[in-house]
DNA sequence: GTCTATATCGCGATAGAC
DNA sequence: GTCTATCGCGATATAGAC
């Protein structure tokens, strides 16, 4: 593992225009194809470049995946913080930050969470490691025994999932939302 | 998509001991490495035999792959297939029959379903088509609304995403099967 | 059922001109 | 910032001997 720099807050991380849009193209593609099942050119093609023009904005494919993911973190750093500094309502203010991104980003972002390379990634690299350790303890909050983690496990994986589960592919954003907000909100309430 | 033989039921399937040793060593690759991540080379290198002998079992590399999830959908067949019948209890035993087989082969099956090779499959390929929406149909009930349909959504892949969480890693597998079908029974609940 | 050897292709990555 | 051209490698897959 290669540090592209020594990151403590992902929203610090600064990217030319240039180098967003190669990330946005990979986003795409990675979340249909995963991470493996997509190349550097397919991401040139998306993006009307050469393999060469990506390459230039990033040194290897691993540093995309990985700045894609910082990315994504950087998106619920605000309310991770805001939760941690805890308030009685800091859980349910984090989720319900987690739905919205989920909703927004349908689709995109919780492919990404089951793909096995950026798995391998947030157990190698530290500051996604960190990261994701501290996004479990706020989901977690004070309750350590089994039934409390199992429901924060199925929580956080009941957002990612739903979002792009065929049985809902048709409802829209919006009502997702709602339904979506009242029901974690329900599981929160049988695990108090 | 080639069919590799005209599939009704997938318990019907024989395979030779071959097969199911190149079946085997696979499954367990795919599950960590994803199927784009996994290699004919890899699997035949678990297996210590060369490239060719695995092209002896299975001619392409797409056949283990639909193998593989036939052989877990065969798992799933006789349990589909009473709640169909539909006694009152149809949906809970299907969901109980989810839960062991999630937790049997833990992390295992439950990968595959995220894999972005499989669910391409499972929308090109006939037969997983078909199974895949007699599954959703017998967990949705006769209720079709959204949040119904959320609901199937989310206990479908809270199964499946619950044993292989981080959160829950040091979990033995009796104690989380009794804590996941307490919470399935909550969330059917919650559905009525 | 297993091997060696090979064909063909696409991959990640780099060099160097414009 | 983009291109063409290329390198070396590992991928899927096949041929044919034992």
């Amino acid at each position: 593992m290669t540090a592209p720099h020594e990151v403590r807050s992902f929203r610090a991380i600064r990217r030319t225009a240039a180098q967003t849009r190669v990330l946005d193209a990979a986003l795409v593609l990675i979340a249909e194809h995963g991470v493996s099942g997509t190349s550097l050119q397919m991401i040139a093609d998306a993006m009307g470049v050469t393999k060469a023009a990506v390459y230039r904005q990033f040194r290897t494919k691993e540093e995309i995946v990985i700045a894609i993911t910082e990315r994504e973190m950087a998106a619920l750093e605000d309310a991770l913080e805001d939760a941690e500094a805890g308030g009685p309502k800091a859980r349910e203010v984090l989720i319900d930050r987690m739905v919205d991104q989920a909703i927004d980003r349908r689709g995109l972002v919780s492919a990404l969470s089951f793909d096995p390379v950026i798995i391998r990634l947030q157990g190698e690299y530290e500051p996604f490691q960190r990261f994701v350790e501290r996004l479990y303890a706020a989901l977690l909050g004070t309750d350590g025994g089994v039934e409390a983690r199992l429901h924060a496990a199925i929580l956080s994986s009941a957002i990612s999932v739903s979002v792009m589960h065929p049985l809902v592919a048709d409802v829209d954003g919006d009502t997702l939302r709602v339904h979506l907000k009242s029901l974690t909100r329900r599981m929160l309430g049988l695990s108090d």
